[in-house]
DNA sequence: CGTGGAATTGACACCCGTCAATGACTGTGG
DNA sequence: CCACAGTCATTGACGGGTGTCAATTCCACG
């Protein structure tokens, strides 16, 4: 099992104002969505964009949570830690997704760029200022909430009952579903985040992730083009897989 | 591990007009706290109460969303099955609890009562009106979806890197907090759910579950009184095991 | 008291974690 | 251009925690 002890967690934001609201490619996919085309310059003037470099901190569990971050581009890990480093990756955000729910006054996880990550910044009573003038970003904010909790479920059903080989085929299969309702290709399939990522996602080691991958290839259900992508060569068999069968 | 195949699913759903919202205990806990006093009377028309007997079914994965429900008393579990019958436990509810997040048009979960259950039952277009007429309602909504992001979070946690004793004892503690919030006593601590319901809630089986509670009442952190109630007699000796040391 | 399901306990097997070695890849400096 | 180091991924050997299967025991309820 991977531990967190010795990363260098010294935050890498910088600020940077290339990207603006106008024309965010991740404007459709995001809580942005819910505003109306006249207040998208309100909107801009309630944001900070921002970079964060691979392995920089976003934010810290237990960190008061005044801010809320909006994924722009790139890939965000989520994370919680026990005491004694074990890890569990609890998410990894993509462009449109939102990032700094928080229950009291304190994030209950923490996040790190896994690519080089773009994000929108909001302070939290900017934030609810503009929720507060546009119902409609509430409303989106509701539905993306829902659609967290939806994956956070799946989740749960493949950490308590899956096979690894279960788990593996069916990260494959989210990623590809992500991709795609994002208008990317998802197969062959990126994969920018670690073997020890992936095992940390799946509630298993990287030497179990590892053995699960070269069972497939020997299986002929993926082909890897270097460790980073993986070509899915026989989706249905990974989804039967997936499903326990 | 239980296998679901053969519970009787058949709904005990029935109406019942005894409850009301204006002297609703569960008001203040729930999804109706965002209702303003003067908005109590609008409420109650849109809401229809009913009790399910225990191991009735609330509703079932992929049935259309038609409705959304909120516990006023009574605990529901909600789960997820695999196609042979896997089952993973995603929740217990009590009074204050809202169910029926939907993404899409149909139920990702199925729910049933473990006791007998109280309930409110809103109609989709009805409780989205609602939501409308009322923004706390929203509101409300959102952070009870905030919240339950939060729980799920924990509970990914623990399923993908605790061991068998650090799941009981988080599970144990997690019931307290819960019943305390509502006020209610949570020492010693009702279980009313099954040794089977709590093993598929923490990714276990039943054996294992039970081996726990022995082994915790041999190291005296608790007491046993009947099968349903379990004293906890050494807080800090399971929050220590809880939180992995 | 008798009955049936739930809970507990025991014996054993197996999947996955642990520990360790090797291989692949990347970037750096000579 | 190559040697080298460092990190990550892969592979192997082995052990342990938890699942599986089976036999009691415990209770709730008639």
């Amino acid at each position: 099992m991977s531990r967190n002890q010795d990363l260098p967690l010294k935050s890498f934001l910088s600020a940077c104002t290339t990207a603006e609201c106008q024309d965010c490619d991740a404007r459709p996919h995001s809580v942005c969505a819910g505003v109306p085309e006249h207040g998208i310059a309100d909107l801009e003037a309630n944001v900070t964009h921002m970079s964060v470099e691979p392995r920089g901190a976003i934010l810290m569990e237990g960190d008061p949570a005044h801010h809320m971050f909006n994924v722009t581009s790139g890939t965000v890990r989520v994370y919680k830690l026990l005491p004694d480093g074990r890890r569990q990756v609890i998410g990894f955000l993509m462009t449109g997704d939102f990032l700094g729910f928080a229950v009291r006054d304190a994030y209950a996880y923490s996040a790190e760029a896994v690519t080089e990550v773009s994000l929108c910044r909001f302070s939290r009573p900017r934030m609810e200022a503009l929720l507060q003038k546009f119902p409609g970003m509430e409303k989106r904010l509701l539905g993306l909430a829902a659609n967290e909790l939806a994956i956070a479920q799946d989740l749960m059903l493949l950490l308590g009952r899956k096979t690894a080989r279960e788990r593996l085929a069916s990260f494959f299969l989210m990623m590809v579903e992500r991709l795609t309702r994002l208008g990317r290709t998802g197969n062959p399939l990126p994969l920018p985040m670690s073997r020890s990522d992936i095992a940390d996602y799946l509630g298993l080691t990287t030497e179990t992730v590892s053995r699960a991958f070269t069972q497939f290839r020997n299986d002929g259900l993926i082909a890897l083009e270097g460790t980073d992508t993986v070509r899915l060569t026989d989706l249905a068999g990974l989804q039967e897989i997936a499903d326990g069968n």
